[in-house]
DNA sequence: CTGGCGAGCCAGTCGACGCTAGAGCGTCG
């Protein structure tokens, strides 16, 4: 028997978990179970292997009872308490759970009070008004609940793109090892990478369909078969998911594929495309307008061939433009795992995550990465362990310490912040300021308005410390809606404070979804592609994000994880230092100024605060947020800048900068660069220089020394060393 | 159900919000 995923394993457990809480069974009990489920979810290698090495039981968490029932699983996707739970509660209830607001106790009264086993009556009840007659239930329940159905009702049936996969390549592996299989393809919207899945779609070339055929009906997954042909056959799984298996013949198998994949609304484009070229097409392959076989299309190219077309990737198939790009020739060049140099949300055991700091680094060496952060939560997540100021600060120190030991991977110290629930961030800015890589995501208090989520978001994009919104939409396909938010201004404020949207692979997420992607790209919006890896072997798992930015016509350049680390350095450093450095902005301030110094304030007018005995000055951090000062030692001259008004359009207007070279350290800098080995602080100015355009004649100077051209010179020496 | 403490029992992740009831329970992360 195919073998059965860890996650698979947890997904029963978890079932196992909401029945006994439905059956109103011991309370730690159903703890226990839940428990259980989430550590094998995150186990790092099947749990299969661990219990045949008998180091399963040896985890924290997971006792006899539990490998006994890991074992029934692998044996027969049940065991006996599952199979005990399921007949006492029955599918109705727990079906209820999927309902936004309905927990197991709630779902357990309804059922004991008014006997209702189904949806439907659940909702007859509501409408009623039989719900208000329970013990602590009023009209606010019955509304909620009413509201819940509705949306569950229009995302029913669907389950998300990885279980889709997981299942469909377990069964297309299956049939891969009929001889009488050529050839075997998932098509439909899993080729197509969609969210969320309705139905798997299964094509199969061969010339003896009824092998094939009674293989695919006898499948360990098949819960029923629904019709029984040769060619034809549609199958519902365990998962509820309906599978329709066709045969087809070698030859045509292209035909079929492409026909099979859709979407519908591209086909039936395509279709009239070749009208007015004088062909039809259909899964049999390109016929004449009378019906004359053209070309049976054995591979899906030649079908586009005869249209005159390159081929269109599956992922763009949905008739929004591709058909014209391709036309034109200028279909966008996808983004491709290739493509990707590093990661930029993961979870260590600091936080919720299974691994080290260390086994992170390692795996994503293994996978070639040049560079990845380390993005724990933050301490409003209690519930995840979330990190505080005090713990974020040791961790950081680890990572730079391990960072630099390491000298093939770029290991950065970041976190994922909570935006709280008016935008403040849950940790200090000043010590966001000094990551490398910062995160902020909505994790609680989603219910709020359209209008005060959207400011909320806005508001931690316009901090300046933030490098990424994290899971921009909070949605799950096929289980959750997305929250409020209008993300047309959400992308507005990114693109204006150089913030990235991240499209979060994780499996659940999905988020930024593929439409958003592209509206990404048409704002000019930079997206980041993570895994929110909470173990070490997810961090290879960037198929679902690369899924959603694909189908949303994404291309390296769009996609901020697909370059230099330099490059998203400067981007940070330059947004650091167009919203002043936030260190400065913890109020208010007590600085040391020597004689003779002279600050300036916004509007570069002088006496921003009271100049006290010693020369310190108090500064009101509130009104001259942008007052910039340097520590004592450092100030060799009476020299002052100023921040310029936080918009910060006009440089500089009204603030003094040091813009002049500097001979000493231009003969540092000569000779640095003679050496032609960039330590990381030359290394670092130079990208800063480079890509984000700060102002360095001195480094300027050095570089046009060494060639006619400088800015070809830096790109040398970033790209050469 | 699991693990800890002590050899059979006991306690078990944090915190906020909404709903209904006027403090508490259930849900959601």
């Amino acid at each position: 028997m195919a073998r059965l995923e860890n996650s698979e394993i947890a997904r029963l457990f978890g079932e196992m978990a909401d029945l006994l809480q439905i059956d109103g069974g011991d309370r730690h009990r159903v703890a226990a179970f839940r428990r259980a489920g989430r550590i094998i979810e995150g186990l790092p290698r099947p749990a299969e292997e661990l219990l045949a090495r008998a180091e399963l039981d040896k985890i924290r968490g997971i006792g006899s009872g539990t490998v006994q029932r890991v074992k029934q699983m692998l044996r027969r996707h049940s065991c006996d308490e599952l199979d005990k739970l399921r007949r006492k509660v029955g599918p109705g209830l727990r079906e209820m759970l999927a309902i936004k607001g309905l927990g197991p106790t709630t779902v357990r009264n309804i059922h004991n009070h008014l006997g209702i086993e189904s949806i439907d009556a659940l909702e007859y009840a509501a409408k009623v008004g039989a719900i208000e007659t329970m013990p602590r239930m009023g009209p606010g329940m019955a509304h909620k609940i009413l509201a819940g159905i509705e949306a569950y009702r229009k995302r029913r049936g669907k389950i998300a793109l990885s279980e889709a996969q997981r299942v469909g390549r377990r069964i297309v592996r299956a049939l891969a090892e009929l001889p009488e299989v050529a050839r075997v393809e998932l098509a439909g919207s899993v080729r197509r990478g969609k969210a969320a899945i309705g139905d798997l779609d299964l094509l199969v070339a061969s010339s003896d369909p009824g092998p094939v055929s009674s293989r695919f009906q006898t499948l360990a997954d098949v819960e029923e078969v629904l019709v029984r042909g040769d060619t034809r056959c549609s199958v519902r799984l365990h998962n509820q998911q309906q599978a329709d298996l066709r045969v087809l013949p070698a030859p045509s198998f292209g035909a079929g594929l492409h026909y099979f994949t859709g979407s519908k609304l591209h086909n039936v484009e395509l279709r009239k495309r070749a009208g007015r070229m004088g062909v039809k097409v259909s899964d049999k392959g390109v016929f004449s307008r009378d019906e004359v076989l053209i070309d049976p299309c054995p591979e899906e190219a030649d079908v586009f061939r005869h249209l005159g077309l390159p081929w269109i990737p599956p992922e763009l198939r949905e008739n929004q433009g591709e058909i014209e790009a391709a036309e034109r020739g200028r279909l966008p060049k996808l983004i491709e795992a290739g493509d990707l140099l590093g990661d930029l949300h993961m979870h260590t055991r600091d936080s919720d995550g299974s691994g080290s700091v260390g086994e992170m680094a390692a795996r994503a060496r293994e996978l070639g990465h040049r560079y990845i952060a380390i993005t724990d939560h933050s301490k409003a997540l209690g519930i995840a362990n979330g990190l505080d100021e005090r713990r974020l600060a040791a961790q950081m120190q680890r990572v730079r310490k391990l960072d630099g030991e390491l000298d093939d991977l770029r290991l950065l110290s970041g976190v994922e912040v909570d935006i709280l629930a008016d935008g403040e961030l849950d940790l200090d800015p000043a010590l966001l300021a000094q990551l490398d890589w910062v995160v902020a995501s909505v994790h609680k208090w989603t219910n709020q308005d359209e209008a005060t989520m959207t400011r909320r978001v806005i508001r931690a994009i316009e901090s300046g410390v933030v490098d990424a919104i994290g899971h921009p939409t909070g949605r799950r396909p096929g289980k959750r809606d997305p929250y409020p938010l209008e993300l047309e201004a959400v992308l507005v404020a990114a693109r204006d404070h150089d913030v990235a949207l991240e499209c979060n692979g994780g499996p659940n997420r999905m988020d930024l979804g593929d439409v958003d992607c592209r509206r990404c790209r048409e704002r000019g919006v930079a997206v980041v592609l993570d895994t929110d890896a909470h173990a070490p072997r997810h961090l290879g798992r960037h198929e679902f994000a690369l899924a959603m930015a694909r189908r949303g016509w994404l291309e390296r350049q769009h996609v901020l994880n697909a370059q230099p680390w330099e490059v998203l350095a400067a981007r940070r450093a330059r947004r650091l230092r167009d919203h002043g450095d936030p260190a400065w902005r913890v109020a208010p301030t007590i600085v040391q100024v020597p004689v003779g110094f002279e600050l300036a304030d916004d509007e570069g007018e002088g006496e921003v605060g009271e100049v006290g005995e010693g020369g310190e000055v108090l500064v009101d951090a509130e009104d001259h947020a942008w007052v910039d000062v340097e520590p004592l030692e450092a100030v060799a001259a009476p020299v002052v800048t100023s921040k310029p008004d936080a918009e910060g359009e006009g440089e500089d207007s009204g603030a003094v900068e040091v813009a002049e070279v500097d001979a000493s350290e231009l003969e540092q800098l000569r000779r640095g660069l003679a050496a032609g080995v960039l330590d990381d602080a030359l290394r670092e100015r130079l990208s800063y220089w480079l890509m984000a355009g700060a102002e360095d004649p001195t480094l300027e100077q050095a570089l046009s020394e060494r060639g006619p051209n400088p800015l070809q010179v830096g790109f040398d020496l970033l790209s050469g060393s």
